[in-house]
Order: structure tokens, then sequence, then C-alpha cells
DNA sequence: ATAATGCACGTTAGCGCTAACGTAGCCAGG
DNA sequence: CCTGGCTACGTTAGCGCTAACGTGCATTAT
């Protein structure tokens, strides 16, 4: 069997024409009679000739590939996220590079890096973990771009965002009418722009509940299991008493509902809580999770769709951030 | 600013140096001088130059960038696996096409296309749900192939596998000294080749407890949550005494309880449910699932670990597969 | 002293493809 | 009849990089 892949050479050859008919009559480009188009494109199926992408990129100056920048893969909200707008841009023909950085600053920097090697133009971002002003500068190397959950703004850079603020208040106001008093806020990471959005909400929520905010209240935490259940216990040393919690996002919240059970508090008896995002398993834990449920496929189809008008140069409003839904279960019922 | 990306030429330029002492400074090959290496290399980084990848895969016939297929990034069984396998990858500088093929052989066939349009030299493939000559057939186009839970074999392919049939035998086994005698499975994709040696070991262990094989106890389904609600109660209608089921992976288990819940049936005191994998929900779901527990992340890190060794030439002793760990929890206690 | 070696670099020829610009043949209109 | 315009191609010159093979010079063996 030959061993050597065919290029578009080869095709060229075997049909009698110029590679540029090929390369036309492939990429279904006008200047090619019908007759030649058909003829070429079953001779290039017959040597099982595959353009390649990387010369095709090179000389054309534009790539196919994208890349999906996040923190953390094994949080559902991610996979989701990302199996949504992969699935969308490869409807397009297009390919993504994924890259986890695991919550790592220096780790989302070499991301980009190793991206804008690969000369990508569009990327999403979600979540991410720089500082404006770094985040900002990294995204220069790259044509369009598109942020979930972040702030960062630039000629360039799309915004796709949950309504965060919004579904805290929403939160808040649910356990002020359940007659909670000693709310506190498991915050996840600070750099976090969702983060910070959260906390906003919880704060104003609280003041108008009239409530005073503690910042004591506040505990910041890894985004995982893990992260939940030392802020479930340093939350109950700061106040034994606390009569709520709510989590950065539900796996924090599965974590904060671990370390409250740990440290023997009944859920909602003793402690209510209360999740971001509505992860297929918010509903199926024991006690089952009241959360701020988010259509996270369509937050990920909505950012590929974005990134693709971005690319064609498609002009676009400015969009509406999503309304996340406040979903009563056990966990605060 | 300067809109136009640097390229070695102006390295090259700017250094007072040829292009292809750039290269060989830049990519730390033989052949410069020390002092030359270091000044090339900060007048690279002072112009913010960045190899083109794509350009220096297509010069040395050789990609740095890898591919990644499998059928759900939703399943947190792949999105682990997933996980750890680009994490290591990226560890040498490798970026990953990840293809998400929702369980659809068609979609799969194409996700091995375009990667081969892309070059892709090495890929892992996990799950797959094409037949094993078709598989065999579109895997010719890559140099370096790992196969996970799969047997389809190859010059270039190495497998890296769970030992699902030892793992079934031990999930049998202690519904038998249980005391079940009417043990059900929700299958699975027939076309997975993990089903069919769960089918196998589910089998052996049956027969060697004593009990019939009975073909009608064996309901296929699709490897999500939804599907395992259906299977329960497919299950239910062809035989309402069932007193276990086991189920083809955790998301599956979730859906069977959830099934046999909606049926009214307790679990485990009418029926006993058992999954695979110990996704990190399976102890968190109520009541918490009994399953076979792998290392998910060892298993993503040594398939890609394969991966990198064939890559290189070296050669590796072919792999024992990895023993999964029958953990009782709830579901069958 | 002289040839043989090794090292630090440079030059050339592509990798597989496409943008941009030919060119030849055809038809309509004056 | 010629001009102009169109269509269906072909030719040329790269995209940014590297493999392979120079070249010149200092060092060493003989």
């Amino acid at each position: 069997m030959g061993k050597r892949r065919s290029t578009i050479a080869d095709v060229a050859r075997a049909a009698g024409v110029s590679i540029m008919t090929v390369s036309r009559a492939v990429n279904g480009r006008p200047g090619v009679g019908d007759g030649t188009r058909d003829k070429v494109r079953s001779i290039a199926e017959a040597l099982g000739y595959r353009p390649d992408r990387r010369a095709s990129a090179l000389a054309s100056r534009s790539s196919t590939a994208l890349g999906i920048v996040f923190p953390d893969m094994a949080n559902p909200f991610f996979a989701i996220l990302a199996k949504a707008a992969t699935d969308t841009a490869r409807a397009r023909g297009l390919n993504v590079f994924v890259m986890n950085t695991d919550e790592s600053p220096t780790r989302e920097l070499s991301a980009f890096a190793s991206l804008h090697e690969e000369r990508i133009e569009g990327i999403i971002v979600a979540g991410s973990r720089l500082s404006p002003s770094k985040l900002g500068t990294a995204l220069e190397a790259f044509a369009d771009v598109v942020l979930v959950n972040n702030s960062t703004t630039g000629p360039n850079i799309a915004n796709v965002d949950v309504d965060d603020r919004s579904g805290m208040i929403q939160a808040v106001t649910h356990l002020l009418a359940k007659g909670c008093t000693r709310i506190a806020f498991a915050a996840g990471p600070r750099v976090s722009v969702s983060a910070q959005r959260r906390l906003a909400g919880y704060r104003t929520a609280l003041v108008g509940g009239g409530l005073a905010f503690d910042r004591r209240r506040v505990v910041k935490c890894t985004p995982d299991i893990e992260g939940g259940r030392r802020a479930a216990a340093a939350i109950l040393e700061l106040d034994p008493d606390v009569d709520a919690i709510i989590a950065y996002n539900d796996i924090t919240a599965i974590g904060v509902m671990r370390g409250l059970a740990d440290a023997g508090r009944r859920i909602p008896e003793d402690v209510a809580v209360i999740g971001t995002d509505d992860i297929p398993y918010a509903a199926l834990v024991r006690p089952s999770l009241s959360t701020l449920r988010v259509d996270i496929p369509l937050l990920g189809h909505t950012a590929m769709s974005v990134l693709l008008a971005l690319r064609d140069g498609t002009p676009l409003a400015p969009m509406a951030a999503l309304e996340p839904e406040l979903v009563v279960r056990e966990s605060s019922g």
C-alpha cells in the first residue's frame, strides 16, 4: 500500500489539471467548470486525498482551528460548556483545542501562548483566573475573543455573561424569607470575576434585606468539592451558629454540605445550602441541592455562535446576560 | 503598535544572523554558540516572537498537536480522563484537539477525518463506537494510536484497558453473596467493547454462581442518565421481581436508580444497584452508589504516556489491564 | 607544517497550499 | 472586423519554517 499520503499535486496530476483547479474544485470555489469539478472531486476521493489544513492555513493566513480555555474540565459546568461549544464549532467544520488551566494563572498564560503558536485566531475563555490587565494583554494575540463571565473589554472582545448578581440576590432573598439571618458565602477564588459579581449580589441583597454585611462571613476557597468542605469548616469555626451558606458553585456547595455533615449539622434544619449552575448532579446528591439554574449548553452554544459571528465579521448586538433561575430543593427547603 | 506578528526572519534581521541560527537557538538545538543563543533568544523575546507551529510542522513533517476522541464530554468519566490526558500532553508542550462524538459512529468518523486534515499523528480513542473493521481502517491515517477500552489491534496501535470482565465478576459475586438471584444488566451501547466485556463477565459470574444466564435480563441502553432510567423501566416490565441491576456505568446507574424510585422500588431493600467507574458523584447521590472503582486520572495519564512513548519510538511492554475495585455503598449495602 | 577534524554558522530547496495575477478562448455589440 | 468582457483555467510567488548540505575557521593529530 502507498504509505505517502496524496497531496494536491497528486490529484492534479491524476486529473490532468493544475493544482489551482484542484484547490478550487475541492474547496467549492468558483472558477471551475461543473464537469471538471466533479471529475476532480471523484479523483480526489479515489486517491484518499484530504487537504492539509495547516498548509492551507499558512498559505491563506487564516486558520480553521479555534481554542477554548477554562479552569477545570472535571467541573461538569465547564465540561458541559465545552461540549456545547465544541459541538457548535464542529458543525461548521472547525476543530477546537481545549485547554484546561487547573485554576492556575500561569497555566492560563501558557495556554494562550500555545494557542498563539498554533496561530489560532479565535478563542473562548471561560472563567479566566487572570487579572484584567494581564488578560487584556494576553488576548491581544487573538483576532476574535469571547469571554464568558468576565468583564474585560477590548476591540476584539465579546462578552457572554450570566447575571451572577441577580442570581445571588434571588438566593439571598429566598434565604431571608426562610428566616435565615446568619448567611455565609463560600466565595470561590478571589480572582474570578463571577466570584466578585456573586459577592456584590450577596452584599446588596443582605443590606437590602436589612442585615449587616460582614466580611468575615465571606470565605474564599478553591472551586471544588474539597474547597467547599474546607470553607464550611472555616465558616463553622468563625460562627458556629451560621444558618445558611451560599456557595460559589455547585461542586463547592456539595463540598460545603459534606463539611457541614462532618460537623454534625443537619441540612437544611441547621444550615441551608445553595449552589450555583445546576449541574446535573445537583438534583441527585443528598440532600438535593438548591441552586441557581443556568442553561449551560445554551451558554456554551451562545459563546461559540458569537465567536463564529466575530470570525465572519457579522455585526452583532451586545448580548443580554443570561438570567439564572432559583431552583429550590431540599438543601434550602 | 506593530500589527504584524514577527517571524523568524524579523528576529534574524534584528540579531544579524541567519534564520537557521534563530531556528536552532529558539528550539534549543546544537550548532549555535552560547553567546549567540542567548542574544538571539533575548531579541526574540523582545520582539514577542513565537514560532509558528503549523509552519514548523509543515517543514519538519512532524506535528506537535495530538487528538483525543471520546463519546461524551458531559460524562465525568470521559471529562476526567480527557483532563488527565491533556494535562499530561501539555506538560510536554503538546496541544490536543478534543473531539466529542456524541455517541455517534458517523461523528466519530468525521472526527478522525478532521484530525487527519490537521495532520495529527497521534491520537487517543476512548470508548469507540465503531466496529473493529471500520475503526481499524480509520486509524490507518494516524502514526500512533492508543485505544482505551477497545480490543482493535494494529501495528501502530497500543491498548490501555480496564479489566471490565474481572470488575463485573466482583460485582455479580457480591450480589450473589447478598442473596440476589434476579440480577439484570443495563448494558449500555451494544457497539461498546467495554459493554461487551462487562456482559461477558456478567454471564461468566452468573453461571459460575449457579444461576442461569437469561438474555432477557440484559437490556441495552444509551450510556447516560436518561438511558438508565428507561432501562430500569424496561427491566421492571420484564421482571417485576428483579432484585438487582448492574449498570454499564455510573451515570447509567444513577438513571437506573431514578427509574426504580419512579416505580416505587426501594434501594437496596427491593433492588440493589451497582455502577462502574466511581465518578466523584457516585459517592454523593442518594442512595450512595456501589460501583467498580477505576483510577480515572491514572487511566488518562497512562493513555497519554503510552501515546507519547509511541511517538518517541520508545519500546514499551504491553500494559496489564487496570483492575477495578468494588466499592460497596448504600445502593447494594 | 599539513591534513584532518569539529564547530559555528549560512544557503538552498522545499513542506502543501493559496492569492494574485496571467492567458486563451468564447460571445455580444458596434 | 475589432474591442471589450466574461469564463475557465494555468503560472508565479510566496506563507514561516526546517532538513540537508554547504563554508570558513580554529583546533588537533601527524
